[in-house]
Order: structure tokens, then sequence, then C-alpha cells
DNA sequence: CCCACGCCGTAGACAGTGTCTACTGGCGCT
DNA sequence: AGCGCCAGTAGACACTGTCTACGGCGTGGG
């Protein structure tokens, strides 16, 4: 490290911490250079363009959803896969719903450098969601769906439909009522659908 | 009418081809002028900020999208209500992949002023989505399921997050296989699974 | 008849943005 | 010591959204 933490490691920290406090619109390249002390033409030694540097801020966000999400894999390694798959749902639409900000940024595919990223092993930004998305097949198949692969695919996109309308808040004027207590109903009523009734 | 079709019309079709042809990213005031003939400063007498152009074109996005359920719903009145739905879904998710950037455009919740609108009637933007809920309550409730409200906002959702992620590029890429045919299965997995079976 | 008013669109200024291009200062290397 | 390299600086450029002052036009009242 150069001064205790790389230049390129603090942007992307104050980016984090922009996003979380004033949103994606505030994510500029002078401020945020300037919120991290340094010139605006700085950034540009660490990152080509203000996309690459958004994409580090997204994929950092990425980084924190599937460590949230493993973490919560390791805890409770033997409950059943119906348990592991709900928990893991709330644990998305709740990260979501947490992070407003870091979650519309992480999928703005505008913003976001779609073509080839650079060949230092960093995979592309949207492949960054392909292991949790292996992991919520695996525990479908484990709960006997027919095809483990389509079911997930559907339960997953139900549960970033809820997020995504829930944040924008059509979804809490439509139902009404708590804040809390629907979107925790809407999650159960997505994995009870997609894995059926409400056995074990 | 002042020059055949008001100027404010004319600066939501260009920008409503704008954003169909080049993007989000190509909705800039002066580039609407521009293609609209106008200058910069023109739309300013009927718009007051950059983001209520934008709010005005995503209600034309808003009423397409209404426009093409609602003809579906003219044209198969005596269809079961299950098949409407399927319709209604298939529609949503048609619309999203064919117009992907009025579509992200449509839920930017920046962007678009989140808060009051002019007291002339027009509603609030995120209200532009109640009464298509409201045909969707409805249609559930036919369908027999117990809750029809939070089961016709988890469909939603799970039809939202189908278009969202699939034009996000990240399922298709999870799924393989042909485009086309796959995301009718993910719509298809979706009704099938909020609705129960496949009964009638 | 004619003048004054209101309104629509123009043109320019202003602050701010992202990108590009010289340039500087300090470090390690041969 | 001298040299090169590289991270960071500073300024320019084109562009953006907003604001303000200014024309030009039609309409209505005296």
């Amino acid at each position: 490290m150069d001064h205790e933490r790389s230049l390129r490691e603090r942007l992307i920290d104050v980016g984090a911490e922009l996003v979380a406090s004033e949103g994606t619109g505030a994510l500029g390249l002078r401020e945020i250079a300037r919120r991290a002390g340094v010139s605006h033409g700085a950034p540009r030694r660490h990152f080509p363009t203000h996309h690459s540097l958004l994409s580090a801020i997204a994929r950092r966000g990425f980084a924190e959803l599937a460590g949230r999400v493993t973490a919560l894999e390791a805890a409770a390694a033997q409950s059943t896969p119906r348990e592991r798959v709900r928990a893991i749902g709330r644990a998305y639409v709740g990260y979501a719903l947490e992070n407003p900000g870091m979650f519309s940024l992480m999928f703005r595919h505008d913003l976001l450098d779609g073509s080839g990223e650079a060949p230092s092993g960093e995979p592309r930004l949207r492949e960054s969601t392909l292991p949790l998305f292996g992991l919520l097949v695996a525990l479908v198949g484990r709960c006997g769906v027919a095809e483990p692969s389509v079911t997930a695919a559907a339960l997953w996109a139900n549960l970033h439909g809820v997020a995504q309308l829930w944040g924008w808040g059509s979804l809490p004027l439509a139902l009404g009522e708590d804040p809390a207590t629907d979107v925790e109903r809407l999650v159960d009523a997505a994995v009870d659908a997609h894995l059926g009734g409400a056995p074990a």
C-alpha cells in the first residue's frame, strides 16, 4: 500500500459511503475525488473512466451482498434447504432496502461498463451474481423441484422485483399498511409460490 | 394547438423516440430541444426542470403500456381469468424487452420528480401503475386465491424482476439457450407458481 | 386605430461535469 | 550521481442544466 491504503481502495470507499448517504446522483467523478482529498484528475490513474469507477463501486456492493449470504449459509448450515432459501430471500431484499442507492447502482446497466473488463481477472460485472445464483439453484434443487435452474431464476426474479418495486414506492402504496411486515409477506409468498404450498 | 402540435407534445415525442433509439443516457435537455428544432431554453416554458420533462416522457411510457394491456383485455374478454393474467404478464415483460430504454426510464426513481406533481390533475408518477395493478388484483381474485392483493403484488414483482434481470443480461447468461423461448418459460413459471399448479 | 400587455421562444451567462494533456515532485534502479 | 518512471496536480476543452434579459408576435381595451 502507498499511504496506508491505496488511493484506488479509498476512492471505492468514499464512493460507497457517498452512494449510501446521498444516492446515485451524488456519484460525480469530481465529487468522489474531492471527498477523497485528491484532485479531479487523480482517479484517472486508477480508473480509465468514470464508468469504470462506478463499476468498481458496484462490485463492492455485490461483494458485500455475497458476504451477507455466505455468512448466513455458514451459520445455518443444517437447516432445511427451504429455510435457507427463505433466509437468502430476506437477506436479498433486506440488503436492497437498507442500501437503496447501492442496489440501484448495482443494476444500472448504463453507467456500468458492459463491454470487456480488464484482463486482470476481474470478471465482467453482470457475472458477479453467478455464484449466488448457483447457490440458489443448488438449494432449490434440494427442495425437489422439476427444473431447478428455471425455478431458481424465476424465484430470483421475484425477489429482485419485490426489492425494486418496493423501493420504488408503488408496492407499499398498493398494499398500504405497515412497511416492514408486508415486505416479508411478499418474500414468503414468493418462496412459497415457487417451492410449492407450505410443506416442511 | 399552436404550430400543428404544441411544442410540449413534440418534446415528449422526440424524447420517446430518443430513448428508444439511443437509451436513457441520450436524454439530455439540450439534445431533446435540438432534435425538436428549438433552442435550449424553450423547454423551460413547458417543463420547469429537466426532471419534469423526463417524468412526462416516462408517463408516455406508462400510458402506452396501459394501452397495450387494455387492448389485450378488450380483445380476449371471455377467456379464463388465468389466461388473461398470463397474457398480461407476457405483455408486461414483452414491453420491457422491446423498449428497454423507456422501461428503465419509467422506474428510475431518481430522474423522476417524486415530490408533488402540478395540481392540474396529473397524478404522481408512481401512481400511474395503480389501475393496472387493480386490474391484476381483480383477475387473480377471480382465480380463487386467498389474498388477491398480496398474490397480485407478488406476481407483479415477479414479472417486473424477470423483465429487469433479463434485460440486464444476467438471467439469460445463467440459463443459456435461446433468448425468446426462455423468457416465456419464466413468465409461465411465474404465473403458474403464484396461481397454483396448472389447473384450468 | 394604436398602444400596451402577455406569452413563447432566443441568446447569452454561469457554475459544474467528464475527459484530455502538459507538468511536477519524489522514489527506486543501474 | 543521474536517470526514468509514475502518482498526483493544474489547466483547458466541450458539454450540461439552470437562470436572466431580451425580441417578436398576437390579442384586447381605450
